[in-house]
RNA sequence: CGGGGCGUAGCGCAGCCCGGUUAGCGCACUAGUCUGGGAGACUAGGGGUCGGAGGUUCAAAUCCUCUCGCCCCGACCA
């Protein structure tokens, strides 16, 4: 992408509505823009890094075994009344009517919905297990909402709700997303740390939040310092194993981490005082086991074995894309602005051209640009008329984890200069094995 | 929902307390000149119903009333 045909709307000074970092850098990098107190728009580098993160999503969904589809945002009010959950769920559903007076509701969540598309079609123990999710936007009339999409009303939800025959498979299920989690913020650069949860108006008995640990979380986090060394599974696990999932669960859930609401101070004086993590977290993530609490009052039976109807148990499991974006700037900045990430950046490389006009510069520039493009990796050729102070700032500012630097003053000597945004290093090469490296690099 | 704060040009702000020229400043923007490795300088420009409504007054960004929006702390929160 050129720079000058794109739209990054930068901005010089910080918004003063902004507090926490993450929400100053999206703004300020041009990411997203507020349209209501928490509603925002995704300018095209926001909607560019959410689609990254939501491809890792997928990935790894799909991975262990859940199917995508993609159900409505509008629901009809006669579903929640089915569940109990229409007059239960209080002010932060929005309610709404169409023209004739129907009651609506934008979805806070889908497990209503499921439920009716899994009691259509599925009346037989032989089609489980099953794991359903779609990536979609929620919106919850949030009494204060704030911190840009760290926590807004209107904001993007993968959620996937597992159905099985019983309690034991249903484990099963709940496992292999708490896996898939393990992995998915791996892959995101984030550590994230299971902890024990409420499970709130899902219902329920069986909950795991994932929280990554962040100077500005929102909650405060106790936990043994051994979770952040734990080695998080491989691509090639396999899911199918219950034992081997179990074994992982086991290990991840060994030690004691809990968010405040939960937290038993005896069970973490326990810890050796060197181990114990006391700090703020984000929650990314959040999983539910909760049995047959929709499928009974909605009528989802399947046949089993011995041909007798019985209600599904299920469970569901949420990640928040539009949060982790802040989630992970949270993670990862510095001063000077963002600092993605490889496999999220919207941008691999930068490239920048120091003087625009001057020929040579123009045609190496040129030449980077067609091949980095060929190999596939996500470019954005800073081609403006600008001094390079400015263009410095500005792609420190977002933060692509390399810039390419060609300027006349090395490229005298036949060179450019290749620069980790991460680190600041920066190293003298020419044109062709600056694209060697950059090439072999972002090779999977 | 309780407490606190803020709405003046795209962004950041001054002016308001104590009413009185044509509402200012920085950045950004437009045109141009000189520039060219960490937001360059200069010259010349454009852009405002001062969040909205009502009121007081000879006169309102400024005082009063109501209202809308936004932010922060707390409570709340798959």
């Amino acid at each position: 992408m050129r720079l000058s045909r794109y739209f990054l709307p930068i901005l010089r000074d910080t918004p003063k509505e902004a507090e926490i970092i993450s929400h100053r850098l999206m703004l300020r990098a041009g990411m997203i823009r507020q349209q209501a107190a928490g509603s925002y728009t995704l300018l095209p580098l926001g909607l560019r890094t959410l689609n990254k993160v939501n491809a890792i999503i997928r990935e790894e969904q799909n991975r262990s075994g859940a199917v995508e589809l993609l159900m409505p945002t509008i629901q009809s009010a006669e579903l929640w009344r089915e569940s109990g959950r229409y007059d239960a769920y209080g002010k932060e559903m929005l309610r709404i009517k169409d023209r004739h007076e129907r009651e609506m509701l934008f979805g806070p969540t889908n497990e209503e919905m499921i439920t009716e598309i899994f009691r259509s079609y599925v009346k037989s123990y032989r089609e489980l297990p099953l794991n359903l999710y779609h990536i979609q936007w929620k919106f919850r009339d949030e009494v204060r909402p704030r911190f840009g999409v760290m926590r807004g009303r209107e904001f993007l939800m993968k959620d996937a709700y597992s159905f099985d025959l019983d309690q034991a498979g249903a484990v099963h299920a709940y496992n292999k997303m708490f896996v898939a989690y393990l992995r998915t913020f791996e892959r995101l650069g984030l550590k994230s740390i299971p902890m024990r949860a409420d499970t709130g108006p899902i219902g329920g008995n069986l909950s795991h939040e994932f929280i990554i640990l962040a100077a500005t979380g929102e909650s405060e986090v106790f936990c043994h310092k051994d979770f952040l060394e734990f080695p998080v599974p491989p691509a090639d696990v396999n899911f199918d194993d219950v034992a081997g999932i179990q074994g992982i669960v086991n290990k991840w859930t060994s030690l004691y981490a809990a968010t405040s609401e939960m937290h038993e101070e005896a069970a973490y004086q326990a810890i050796p005082e060197a181990s114990r993590v006391s700090a703020r977290g984000i929650e990314v993530g959040h999983i539910f086991y909760f049995g047959t609490k929709y499928s009974d009052p909605m009528g989802a039976t399947v046949a089993g074995p011995d041909g007798k109807d019985a209600s599904v148990h299920m469970g569901s499991y949420g990640i928040g894309p539009t949060r982790l974006l802040a989630a992970i700037i949270e993670a990862s900045h510095d001063e000077a602005g963002i600092i993605w990430p490889e496999a999220i950046a919207p941008f691999t490389v930068s490239l920048l051209n120091l003087k625009v006009g001057d020929a040579a510069v123009d045609g190496v520039c040129a030449e980077l640009y067609a091949g980095l493009t060929a190999a596939g990796i996500d470019t954005l050729y800073d081609d403006r008329d600008e001094r390079p102070g400015a263009k410095f700032i500005v792609n420190d500012l977002i933060g692509s984890p390399w810039q390419l630097i060609v300027g006349p003053k090395s490229l005298g000597e036949g060179k450019v200069e290749l620069k980790r945004r991460a680190t600041g290093e920066r190293e003298l090469m020419s044109p062709a094995a600056a694209l060697d490296r950059l090439a072999g690099a972002s090779r999977p």
